[in-house]
DNA sequence: TTGTATGCGTTATCAT
DNA sequence: ATGATAACGCATACAA
């Protein structure tokens, strides 16, 4: 039953050829008017719908743009995505999803997946990898998006933040609250170039007050509540206690502040709380936790935007920087005894 | 430069017909070992990728499930969606997404957008569907699955759970406790067959305890934080003022205990709120907070499962249930004096 | 076990 | 403004 009607039959019915049918879906004002409508009623009397495969074959396009994230369950990325999509399906495109959750091995095998599916265009999260998906992406010569961050060498077109100067932004206002001992609650490191950027960022803040960041004060942890509780339990053992910590996104920020709440620990009197990452939550129920916005729905859109000009022959090079913003909230209460045990 | 080699130049290279090439892809085990081998070294050496257009086109599959979401930006959507694409991924197919924003035009366009493109199989979600989708359905012959809902008459496979049965259960939770005044705050009705069914399932264990919902007390509201406050205002406002409130979901339910708290009004002493969807946030910051779980995963999971067997050619007839639970969190509280304005 | 030949549904070139 | 026809890249029935 499947994918019954072709061309040929609307054609037949109409009283046509099939080129004429082909037009009248590419180029419906090279036709006359008349013979437009009666093509345009037998497509509905047969309900017709074109096959793409037929058309990618012969146009060599598929209007199907491929995306390869991390993970769709973290909000950043489904927004992201969500806008995206929304914005591809306005001039005709789909997406087509591959999500590799941080494992080089299957954002390797998902990016083929998508280009043996003859997407037009391919984008990617970070500027980080494999060497065997570098030279897939060179040999497939499918025009490229790197996405949530700068490629600053001009490699490849790219559009997101920095990450880096998002986090010293962050450090920094820290340090001007007086702060001098530090911790990072950061998701893996591993395939992961933009949570090691803002890691950097820290460190190199920190660096230019003099300060150093030991190994001990970075946790590592799932983007999970349960990993913001996990890596502040474990902040909060060193000596000397950290008086702020910096987290890798909402849901470590979130589950941070929980388990100050659970040691008795007043956040932010006693322990400041950085999260990157949207939370609207955070303005009600943690009034102490400072967040760096991340823009994901205008990535979103930008990303698509910028897709939709290399699918038309554009050249990008520059990458496309987004603000971000330091959101400080609950900021007149009294700074931290600095180095308080 | 896209799209460069193909089965013929692998073909070559070996030393083999075209006919071979493609054995050694979908039956490799028809080969002799070392054409074989000689095969996959000139695919090594080449950098072959499949056109899956010409082979969609040959073998009238895809290797492509279709999935029509209302939106990727709630949790409970992307989770799902997260699911099932690794789920179809280990079995090799590839997951297109749409999103209408609980829009039935743009519901139309999608699933017909993933028809064209082919896909062998279509999941969406919920039971209602605009008449020309249905017919679009029908005439596609493509094999279907409803989710997020269960379809008792057994006209098209679905998994998911009791939306009626599950806020039954929480309106009789409520009853036990003595509570006589409710309010739900609900998402729009509008192209929401899971929300309605919510609605109704209050409504009617109410009923059932000659308790009568009135209008005023169902308030509809973007699935927003921002919604859940407002709709909790317009609640509070009522008089009696409701001591129960039933929300459509997470977001909901977090915006009403906020509001909640900006009105001080104490929970669960003045007010009872009960959302929808899992919020590992509640346990901690709203004690007072029942929920309905659901399981978004899961329900990814078994789609993913359920797809792959209807594309199996299996008939799937019986709809899957999946299991909800009330989780009841802070009960200890007393129980609100009933009827107080 | 492998090769030959044909067709899948559409686009695009070239006529008319 | 429209028609005839040759690709497009692959799978498969049939032959060998």
């Amino acid at each position: 039953m499947a994918q019954r009607t072709k061309l040929a039959d609307v054609a037949r019915l109409a009283g046509v050829s099939s080129a004429t049918v082909s037009r009248s879906l590419n180029y419906p004002n090279l036709l006359k008017k008349d013979t437009l409508k009666r093509i345009q009623d037998a497509i509905v009397r047969l309900g017709y719908v074109p096959n793409s495969a037929g058309r990618a074959l012969a146009s060599r396009r598929t209007q199907t743009v491929g995306l390869v994230v991390p993970t769709l369950d973290h909000a950043i990325f489904s927004r992201f995505t969500q806008t995206m999509q929304t914005a591809l399906a306005e001039s005709g495109y789909q997406l087509l999803i591959a999500s590799h959750e941080y494992n080089p091995t299957l954002e390797l095998s998902g990016a083929r997946a998508l280009i043996e599916r003859g997407v037009d265009a391919l984008v990617l999260v970070g500027l980080e990898r494999s060497p065997a998906l570098d030279e897939l992406l060179t040999q497939s010569g499918i025009p490229m998006l790197a996405t949530w961050a700068l490629d600053r060498s001009g490699k490849s077109a790219s559009v997101g933040f920095d990450n880096h100067a998002a986090s010293v932004l962050a450090a920094r206002h820290l340090l001007a609250l007086g702060h001098r001992e530090f911790g990072v609650i950061s998701g893996f490191l591993h395939h992961n170039d933009r949570a090691r950027a803002r890691v950097e960022g820290v460190r190199e803040a920190l660096g230019d007050a003099g300060i150093k960041l030991s190994a001990a004060s970075v946790v590592e942890q799932p983007f999970t509540y349960a990993g913001g509780r996990d890596g502040l339990r474990a902040l909060a053992a060193l000596s000397p206690r950290p008086t702020a910590v910096l987290c890798g996104n909402d849901l470590l920020a979130l589950g941070a502040l929980m388990e100050c709440q659970s040691l008795g620990l007043a956040v932010p009197q006693e322990i400041s709380v950085v999260g990157f990452d949207n939370q609207e939550l955070a303005s009600h129920f943690a009034p102490g936790l400072t967040t760096i916005n991340v823009p994901a729905a205008d990535l979103g859109r930008v990303a698509a935007g910028t897709i939709l000009q290399l699918l038309a022959g554009d050249v990008v090079q520059a990458p496309v920087e987004l603000p971000i913003e330091l959101v400080v909230r609950g900021s007149t209460g009294p700074p931290p005894t600095p180095g308080r045990p």
